[in-house]
DNA sequence: ATGCATGAGAT
DNA sequence: TCTCATGCATA
């Protein structure tokens, strides 16, 4: 049926990125080669995939000084227009330093996005852009100017930054992410109000189109930046709001700061090669037909947390893996957290308003969470841009477990046919 | 842009 | 076993 299993190989390599699995990168970056271009493809991904998993934040903060770079620093002269200080550094790290975390990118990479790092390396004259952009080199990405601003509250899985950030000292890795907030301003990323960050994420597109990069390049500046890498996936939901509050609070942050200094560089975009990223063990993605997806959703509407009997019962009748179910409903329940309008039943019915409407809730949370600094949960304060309004005043009782999305509330009659709610998560930073 | 999947951390 | 953050793969 309609799917799965199995490892596919699938490979959706660019035709230009293609030279070496990525196994073989691995190996090569950790011969010391990372200026080569080296562009994977979907090979052996068995062979990265062993060994890069995903490993604890703490693993990372031995060495992070040594990080290689990325992009494979093109020395050009764009460098020098855009450029820092630094660069010179990262330069030279790349080329001694390095491939000991290399490998740890690649993890992360891994983990993340996939082997975007092990990307293209120099690549002097082949630089597809696949967009329409200026073909430079140099980019924002790489400036790394602002390393002490700090607000990296969270590189939670990621490397603390590498030296590239701060080569002289610094030690990002043993800072405390709550701690580091304290000197600076709150209004980034202590507490930004749903309105806040629907500004913000509105404005962050602009610019970012506007300087004429993708969400996937945003999501590996990040990475160069900060040390987490980020997909094109998350970029491009945080831009639609379609994150919790609380991890739109937590990206905010990463993205300003980017977008800062892609703002300072302008003049210079470049176009990173956004390989895509893949090379991991996945399961090949089920593709529920629609006739048992309606079934499923049926189920959802009479009980969204299915016990593992009734999952395995399901999955029997719908003849689907039980797994799958499962995570059917895993997703399911997620997504209606942020999206599902206040008062529309799982399939989009409509319910009642604002109550819990018997449906989703049914078994779940009861009440709404703690609520915490910005009005966001209960009643919208204010529709700056008009449109939270609305959806505002829906969101309040509901919130079943508290997780709302921001961006779908606000932004569902502007654009969305969806009309998506913001179910203020927990706003609290810090949950 | 979004569906299905993974994995860490919480229950 | 769930939730949550996140991402590969795909529509």
């Amino acid at each position: 049926m309609a799917t799965s299993a199995g490892l596919y190989l699938a490979s959706s390599t660019p035709p230009s990125l293609n030279s070496s699995s990525l196994g073989d990168q691995i190996h090569n970056m950790q011969c010391g080669i990372s200026q080569q271009a080296q562009y994977h493809h979907r090979n052996d991904m068995d062979l990265k995939y062993q060994e890069m998993k995903y490993m604890p934040p703490q693993h990372q903060n031995g060495h992070r000084l040594d990080y290689h770079n990325p992009w494979g620093i093109p020395c050009t002269d764009a460098w020098n227009n855009s450029a820092m200080p630094q660069l010179q550094d990262m330069r030279d790290m790349r080329e001694s330093v390095v491939m000991r975390d290399i490998k740890y990118d690649i993890k992360q990479n891994q983990g993340n996005d996939g082997s975007q790092l092990a990307t293209l390396h120099h690549r002097p004259q082949q630089i597809h852009s696949p967009h329409a952009w200026h073909t430079q080199l140099s980019s924002p990405h790489l400036n790394l100017s602002n390393g002490g601003g700090g607000q990296m509250q969270h590189h939670g899985y990621g490397m603390p930054m590498n030296g590239m950030l701060s080569p002289h000292g610094m030690h990002p890795a043993m800072r405390d992410p709550e701690h580091e907030l304290d000197h600076h301003n709150p209004s980034d990323e202590d507490a930004p109000s749903s309105d806040d960050l629907e500004a913000f994420a509105k404005q962050f597109k602009q610019r970012r189109i506007k300087l004429g990069f993708t969400q996937a390049d945003v999501g590996l500046a990040l990475g160069t930046l900060y040390g987490n890498v980020f997909s094109q996936t998350t970029i491009c939901r945080f831009e639609a709001l379609q994150l919790s509050f609380k991890n739109m609070c937590k990206l905010k942050p990463l993205l300003q700061k980017w977008l800062e200094e892609a703002d300072s560089t302008t003049g210079s975009t470049t176009s990173m090669d956004k390989i895509a990223a893949q090379g991991r063990k996945r399961k090949k993605r089920t593709s529920i037909e629609v006739t048992v997806k309606g079934a499923l959703e049926q189920h959802f509407v009479k009980q969204p947390k299915p016990t593992a009997q009734e999952i395995l019962h399901l999955a029997d009748s719908l003849q689907l893996e039980k797994e799958v179910v499962r995570v059917w409903f895993c997703n399911r329940r997620q997504k209606e957290k942020r999206m599902t309008p206040p008062g529309v039943g799982a399939n989009g019915e409509l319910l009642m308003t604002d109550s819990d409407q018997g449906e989703n809730s049914s078994d779940r949370s009861p009440m709404s969470p703690p609520v915490s600094h910005n009005g966001l949960n209960g009643v919208h304060p204010g529709n700056q841009n008009g449109m939270s309004m609305s959806l505002a005043s829906s969101i309040n009782g509901m919130s079943p477990s508290g997780h709302l999305e921001i961006g779908q509330l606000l932004n569902s009659h502007l654009q969305q046919p969806q009309a998506h709610h913001y179910n203020t998560q927990n706003h609290s930073p810090t949950h």
